[in-house]
DNA sequence: ACAAAAGTGTTCTGTCTACACCCATGC
DNA sequence: GCATGGGTGTAGACAGAACACTTTTGT
């Protein structure tokens, strides 16, 4: 009957390489595999595609199981075919990144206990399946997206210091900014606004808060902003 | 025995766009279905991925049978899962982007016997499956990859003109270059050298032919050459 | 000589880089 | 009053944009 029935046919996964920014550093959430293979060992979220579901659904309900929430910045960057990479037999492998706001950086316990924990960006523990490859990637991806457009808000509360701006840039590409000529430059973007709050609770001079304006994001600097 | 044949298989076909660039235009490669579904539409160029084969080497295969070419620019740029594009069943598609040289700028009939034809980048007709999302992320990804990397070198001759390479841009681009600023930004890259010879059998003023130095093309620009 | 495309410089403007000190608050 | 991070300006170098005419070849 079905034509495609004479074709190869293959199980998806969908691996969501999370990042997430939190007191001035950029983390990424990884689990500890509870089961076989590499039980023990830390791996990338992800899961097997269901029959109803595009990838970005799959990669969205994992990220919903994994973290509780809704409304996460997720794009996907590469497929991995590559044959061997599970002995259990072959899968393909859809990989996105996903930039969770640090109002909501909490992780829950996945829905078979699985440990999930945040890592710092630059020191993460071996991999199960090789998945350095698509952490590594996953990193490239990020850095280029953050270069044209705004996702940097994806990952800040929506209340932010120019400051926790910064830092998230240093973090991302691993470099020190000068900060003088970063607030320039901030400070052309008008998209950028001074709520007119302060921070508090710090115990040294309190921080402008700003915020986010997608709908003044529009033409703004179409290409490369950062 | 197998602990994934609980997992729902899917079968993946890979697409390919392929440009190519002769004559100052910027063209794409198409192929007239000879079967339903779509019969007698055109569609992007693309077939099933096979057991032993990573889409990589399924886009290979798939361009060697259409062009008769190896050595072939490829790059992959989405993944396309949505539900009801292919009215037979669920397929998986992996899109990749290729880039013909000038010098070998000839279609092969396929195997199957379809026609393939190379139309303007700009002037393309309607095709199957609702390939035109696939083909739009196409552009884009092209144009996002040039902007990075000497990427015009897989579509131009080995030895070219400046206002061939400058065409190009412009094509890829839909923009309008002025040829001064053009030329003096080129005379910067040192990775692109005269080769002293000149073009022949033009009814003009000849042009001084360039070639692409890949061992000079380092750390030149790592970031946003064009 | 003329048609056709190749090739060439200068000025202006805006952006990027480097660099060091005072400010506001909590304790 | 001191520790802590917040916040600010200027000068020089470099890159992008605008703009028109001369040169070389074939016919």
């Amino acid at each position: 009957m079905n034509p495609l029935k004479d074709k190869s046919h293959y199980p998806i996964t969908v691996d969501s390489v999370i990042f997430g920014y939190a007191e001035g550093k950029l983390y990424v959430a990884l689990i500890e595999r509870k089961i076989d293979p590499f039980k023990g060992m830390w791996a990338i979220p992800g899961g097997f595609m269901e029959d109803d579901e595009t990838a970005e659904e799959t990669a969205l309900r994992e990220l919903q199981e994994e973290t509780g929430l809704e409304n996460i910045f997720l794009e996907q960057f590469h497929v991995f075919s590559e044959l061997g990479r599970d002995p259990r037999g072959r899968t393909i492998t859809v990989a996105f990144f996903a930039l969770i706001n640090s109002d909501n950086y909490h992780l829950v316990a996945s829905s078979d206990a699985a440990a999930a924990k945040w890592w710092p960006t630059y020191q993460i523990p071996p991999l199960a399946f090789q998945q350095e490859i698509i952490y590594s990637k996953a990193l490239s991806a990020l850095r280029l997206a953050m270069k044209t457009r705004p996702l940097a808000f994806e990952l800040l509360p929506k209340e932010f210091t120019l400051t926790q701006l910064q830092q998230l840039y240093e973090q991302v590409y691993n470099i020190k900014i000068d900060t003088r000529n970063f607030r320039r430059k901030v400070g052309k973007m008008e998209f950028i606004r001074a709520s007119g709050k302060k921070q508090e609770g710090e115990k040294h001079r309190p921080a402008m808060l700003y915020h986010y304006d997608p709908a003044l994001y529009k033409e703004f600097s179409k290409e490369n902003f950062f």
